[in-house]
DNA sequence: ATGATTTGACCGGC
DNA sequence: GCCGGTCAAATCAT
């Protein structure tokens, strides 16, 4: 069984390297390049930790053992892991794990928030983040608040990011964000997104507080879906596509963290539908091979993280627009412009693409979202 | 009761 | 010793 994933690993390297050979046209874009190279760096890193660590198969939650700048399939593989106070670090294919934490990818964004909305403080990018600390910082006119993923301890998921408002714009936010999130949530919000977006999501959301935004989570985890909820609700999408970056910067690692998919819409020109399809196929596969069932269902307790009804996603990333049509309130509050290539969903979505199963029927003939 | 936030304490790196 | 990052008990919100 091992060996037929190592296998399938190996055969979808050389298929890239393929891919990558076709791309090494200047008109290619340096994106797909990057995400090829990424690939293929990955597939041979998740093979070789299969031979390494006993060939404990593509999702198992073993083997850690590699840089932490490896990209997303590996980064899928963590296994649930605590607070460096916590004692799982004995585990005996987590000896770096220290090391691996303090080389985490890392980069940060600056995210606008215009006050007098209402809707003031960090902004919602989509995750689920607690807070854990607020510290002063030399130099700086404001706390910095630290966050770490809601499903750190029930997943181990290990991202946190770090908010500072500006000094000189207090309306702006940097956001630093650390590893990569892990947790199946995310994974899965990355997939409904795709899976239900044929048009660029809509701005993101930024809740008042982050009161509301647990409020807002509560409430979906309860299913309790009434008026005000699916209101906020179409508020409450990714960040990433949408907007709200000023300015993305980084980084160390930057290349480390360079998303799977963080394609710029021109990087997947209408001219290349087919290998297009074939990494969307081979991203499929992938996902098919490497995860539990669990995920496959979009209708699991998680999920519920967004309603998952395909009518729901429609409201949310708008396949019928509708999204965009109360224009509005959310493109009031937004004032950065686009940008797909930094942003930490980027990564998410590489994170989420390698691990989570779609539909075997998912169209992917919405690549031009990538 | 449960889960999130607050905030002083603690720890490690420099 | 300073500083940034994290922990964890106390507190708050639902």
């Amino acid at each position: 069984m091992e060996q037929v994933v190592l296998i399938n690993e190996l055969t979808q390297g050389k298929e890239l390297a393929k891919l990558l050979r076709n791309h090494l046209n200047p008109s290619s874009s340096k994106e797909t390049r990057e995400f090829l190279i990424q690939r293929i760096l990955g597939i041979y890193e998740k093979a070789l930790s299969m031979l390494n660590c006993g060939g404990g198969g593509a999702s198992s939650s073993s083997m850690v053992d590699e840089p932490a700048d490896q990209f997303p399939s590996t980064f899928a593989n963590i296994s649930p892991r605590s607070d460096t106070s916590d004692l799982d670090y004995k585990d005996q294919c987590h000896k770096h794990a220290y090391k691996k934490r303090k080389t985490m990818p890392r980069w940060t964004e600056q995210v606008k928030v215009c006050s007098g909305t209402g809707l003031e403080g960090p902004l919602d990018d989509g995750y689920c983040w607690r807070k854990y600390g607020q510290k002063d910082i030399l130099g700086a006119n404001f706390p910095r608040g630290y966050y770490r993923c809601t499903h750190r301890h029930a997943q181990g998921c290990l991202a946190t990011k770090q908010v500072q408002r500006s000094n000189e714009d207090p309306s702006i936010f940097e956001v630093t964000y650390r590893g990569r999130h892990t947790c199946s949530q995310n994974s899965q919000l990355a997939v409904t997104a795709m899976a239900s977006s044929s048009v660029p999501p809509p701005p993101p959301p930024m809740s008042k507080d982050k009161r509301n935004q647990h409020y807002l989570i509560k409430q979906q985890e309860h299913e309790d879906q009434n008026q005000k909820q699916s209101q906020e609700v179409t508020m409450f999408n990714f960040g990433s596509n949408a907007g709200l970056r000023v300015k993305t910067e980084n980084l160390d690692d930057r290349e480390d963290i360079f998303p799977l998919f963080s394609f710029p819409q021109t990087s997947i020109e209408a001219d290349n539908v087919e290998e297009n399809m074939f990494i969307a196929s081979l991203i499929e596969n992938n996902f098919m091979g490497s995860f539990s069932p669990k995920f496959i269902s979009p209708a699991t307790s998680e999920s519920n993280y967004f309603p998952v009804s395909p009518s729901h996603n429609m409201n949310y990333f708008g396949s019928g627009h509708s999204v965009q049509t109360p224009e509005s309130d959310l493109t009031e509050i937004i004032s950065a412009p686009n940008s797909v290539t930094n942003s930490p969903i980027g990564e998410d979505f590489d994170f989420s693409l390698v691990n989570v199963d779609f539909e075997p029927n998912f169209p992917f003939d919405n690549l031009e979202f990538f």
